[in-house]
DNA sequence: GGCACGGGATGTTCTTCAAGCAACGCGTGA
DNA sequence: TCACGCGTTGCTTGAAGAACATCCCGTGCC
């Protein structure tokens, strides 16, 4: 029991690193060849800070890899099976979206999670 | 732009819905066939109200389909996709494991994530 | 050496999430 | 009808996450 506590733990862990608008933005312009922090700031159009927080925390994860080439980092994924599972993730959110229109309408308004919008 | 920012938020509600242990957790159990909520809070030792709770989180995100039956709420997963997705997600801790022993660290100790335990 | 720049680390504030508790609606069976 | 079990919803509190500003360190160039 404790061991599957530990493990789905690991598990939350990976899948909070990939629960970030910005981050998947990263992890897809890593999907296209490395790059460094200061572009994948000015892509992004985050802040050089906020960035290096959010490339920390996929560092942490495993899912990129970082190397420092004089002043500057160079970031590229670890493995291609974090593009499959984004994959994967787009099927499943087109399979909602294709079964029922009412999930469609479900998704689109779960942005706040407060109002379950179904008043 | 825009439009990307979008899609960008709409998978990360899904990868958000599936960034919580007991969430996986109940994932995994209705892996084996759906349950009540009742039984799902039994085996996860939430209580109702909690597994009310994420229980809704799935279920917004599609992730899972609910079946009144009289008093009872039966559950299962909507799609065998969400099952894949763990599995891509284990395959890839593996990997980090298997690749050096330094992430495997890395990946023990990123629970609380503010310090990187390199002191 | 001195300076500017890229990148990372720290601290603060604000927002969001998660768990517990209590109360409610609802269907069931007596 | 009434009481009971099942499930859900609010509210509240505490913890985690995110954005921002600031400072520090290493590198490259003058």
């Amino acid at each position: 029991m404790t061991g599957d506590t530990v493990r789905y733990a690991l598990f939350a862990e990976v899948f909070a690193a990939l629960a970030h608008p910005k981050r998947l933005e990263i992890i897809r312009l890593l999907a296209s060849g490395e790059d460094t922090a200061g572009g994948l700031a000015d892509k992004t159009g985050l802040s050089k800070a906020n960035l290096s927080q959010h490339v920390h925390i996929l560092k942490a994860r495993g899912l990129v890899h970082c190397e420092k080439r004089g002043a500057f980092c160079h970031y590229r994924l670890t493995s291609p099976k974090v593009l499959e599972t984004c994959e994967l993730v787009r099927q499943l959110i087109l399979d909602q979206m294709d079964l029922t229109t009412q999930y469609r309408r479900q998704l689109a308004s779960v942005a706040p999670l407060r109002k379950k919008g179904a008043s």
